[in-house]
DNA sequence: CCTACCGATCGGTAGG
DNA sequence: CCTACCGATCGGTAGG
């Protein structure tokens, strides 16, 4: 395993990512993605087994990110405060590392075979780790008393759309945008 | 046109942004659709042109509506404080009215066909109402001085996620979940 | 990595 | 509304 060179197959789903983003997992063909990668469709299967286990790939491993991430930082011996900023922070960060791949995350998960069951068990983690913080948040009085389900789904509203918009702002800095992601998330946008 | 029955077409578009939600327009074939309505694929042409023109009347009427709502938000005589409630309000009500057709605008515009451009129109339009409501407000400083894009796109992106969570919660009301959303996107989620 | 090819299925049409 | 059908294209395989 090299560090610095992608194999063939990390090459073909990172490709496909992309052109899943376009046009959505079902509107691409294996001649399509065959021509972008420089190949003709058979030869993909040198590599993958099938259309399927490349989405398996592009969406498994970033699911994974996640929960393992929210998981540490729910666990964590910090604040709620800090854990919420910390969970913005996760997403910025995993969403500009791979815009393409959230995109089917978010979109495609539907099409996955064997896979579905495994990404929605961690989608389900996911959104019951996060449940947790707000519930101690809430405790706390730290959180405000608003339905928990409202403030975990518009939340999570935002954070899952930013894979449309952070390659539009290529010059917009990471922390910058958590800094106001954070503000406008948790102190809302209007003056006191 | 009567206002309690459905014409055929109308049936036919219905049904079809349901299953449009469930898998996408690309993998919903004409087949299928044709088994939900209860006839053989031939006979859906009686009704409809091509299976672009279903999605076409899908997403087309939803972006003009949302696009008509804000601009008459904007150029009302109120106060931006009550313009950015209207706006939420606005996304509630149209979402809870159609969610599958909500799915498809957000999700397969793409495939549109002379459609497109159209469509790319209103959504524009519409995010250039929004800006001007949310320039207006930094300038009367009844919003904070966080980015602009920032104050746009994180508030669009838990209105966009509406139509995934409002068919989970049938229990919840209107009015409350309208409340919520505007204590949580105006005011955030933190006490103070 | 390629050429050649397969069965299945696609959106859509002809004709009644 | 149906049966019958069409050319195109799909994901994938055989064999080298």
């Amino acid at each position: 395993m090299k560090s610095t060179t992608l194999t063939r197959k990390q090459e073909i789903c990172i490709t496909a990512a992309r052109l899943f983003k376009q046009k959505g997992y079902s509107a691409v063909t294996m001649r399509d993605l065959a021509a972008e990668v420089g190949v003709k469709a058979a030869s993909l299967y040198n590599h993958i087994a099938s259309k399927e286990e490349i989405l398996n790939e592009v969406i498994v491993n970033i699911a994974e990110s996640f929960t393992e991430g929210i998981q540490g930082i729910r666990l964590a011996d910090t604040k709620v405060a800090e854990k919420l900023e910390a969970v913005i922070a996760q997403h910025v960060h995993l969403t500009a590392d791979n815009p393409y791949g959230m995109a089917s995350l978010n979109n495609d998960w539907m099409h996955l075979g064997e896979g579905k069951e495994k990404y929605l068990a961690l989608r389900s983690a996911y959104e019951q780790h996060f449940r947790e913080i707000i519930k101690k948040g809430k405790a706390q009085n730290v959180l405000k008393d608003i339905d928990e389900e409202v403030i975990l789904f518009s939340t999570l509203g935002t954070l899952r759309n930013l894979y449309l918009w952070i390659p539009k702002k290529a010059d917009l800095q990471r922390s910058k945008l958590i800094d106001s992601l954070c503000e406008t998330l948790l102190n809302g946008v209007k003056t006191t």
